[in-house]
DNA sequence: TTCCATGCAAAGCGTTTGCACACAC
DNA sequence: GTGTGTGCAAACGCTTTGCATGGAA
C-alpha cells in the first residue's frame, strides 16, 4: 500500500467520521500537497470495493465515506447536517415481515434535530 | 396553467408511475417537439414545491417524479430496476420508539427481487 | 403593453476516466 | 526494466440557471 493510500485510509478511519471525498482530499493534501482529487476517488472506490470502508451514497449532495463497515443506518441533523450512525438491529426482521419479496438490502436515513442543536450548543 | 405544464403534469400522473425527468421530457416531446429539458425540470420542481407531485431523490442516478404524494416509501427491484410504492404505516411509530431525537422525516428504500423477475416474466 | 413561461445554451456539481509520467521493486 | 499508482485535465451524467424571445391576457 502506497503512502498516499495509507493517508487516505487514515483520513477515513476517523471513528464516527463521515467524510466527503473533498474533505478527505483536504486532509490528505496537508501531507501530500500535490495529490489529485481523482486519486482520492480512485482509492476510496478501491477501498469501498474491498470492504475496507463504506460509501454512503446520498442524493443531492456528495457521498460520504466511513470506516464503520458494520450494518447500520444513518441519522442526519436537519439543522447542522451532521451525520451520525444509527443502529436498529430489529429493523431487518421488522421489514422482512412487511415485504412480500426477498430483501436484498435496504437503506434508511432518518432526518432529525440532533441533541446538540436542540440545546443550542452545536459546534457544527 | 400552460399547455406544456398540463402535459408535464399529465405525464407524471400516470398512476404508480415513477418517471425520470428525461422520461417526462420524451413523453411531452411527442406533443410539443420544441419543448426544452430545462422547462421540464423547472416545472417538475415547481409542481414538487407546490406538493402536486413528489420528487424521489436517488443517489447515483436520475431522480424520479411521482404523482402519489401520500406518505410512503419505495422498493426497487435489484434485477430490473423497476420502482414500486411501499406502504408500511407502522414504520413511523416503530422508528419513533428507537430514536432519542425528534424525527423530522425519514427515507427508506428497500432493494429486492420483484415477483415478476423471480418468476422470469418481467417485462422491464 | 405587461408579464411570465419558454427555448436555448452555458454552467454547475460531484464523479469518473484516459493518458503519459514517475516512482518503487 | 516492468508495472502499477499517480497527477492532470477532460469528460461525464444530471440538474440548474441566465438571458433574450414569444405568446397570452
Amino acid at each position: 500500500m502506497t503512502k498516499v493510500q495509507k493517508a487516505i485510509l487514515a483520513a477515513v478511519q476517523h471513528p464516527e467520521g463521515h467524510l466527503t471525498a473533498d474533505e478527505v482530499y483536504m486532509l490528505v493534501k496537508k501531507q501530500f500537497p500535490k495529490v489529485a482529487l481523482g486519486t482520492i476517488y480512485r482509492n476510496l472506490n478501491y477501498f469501498a470495493d474491498a470492504q475496507l470502508i463504506r460509501r454512503v451514497a446520498r442524493a443531492g449532495g456528495p457521498d460520504y465515506f466511513e470506516s464503520n463497515t458494520s450494518a447500520h443506518d444513518h441519522v442526519i441533523c436537519s439543522k447542522c447536517g451532521n451525520m451520525m450512525d444509527l443502529y436498529i438491529p430489529e429493523l431487518k426482521d421488522f421489514l422482512k415481515n412487511k415485504m412480500q419479496c426477498e430483501i436484498v438490502s435496504f437503506d434508511l436515513t432518518v432526518s432529525c434535530v440532533c441533541n446538540n442543536c436542540a440545546e443550542g450548543k452545536c459546534e457544527h
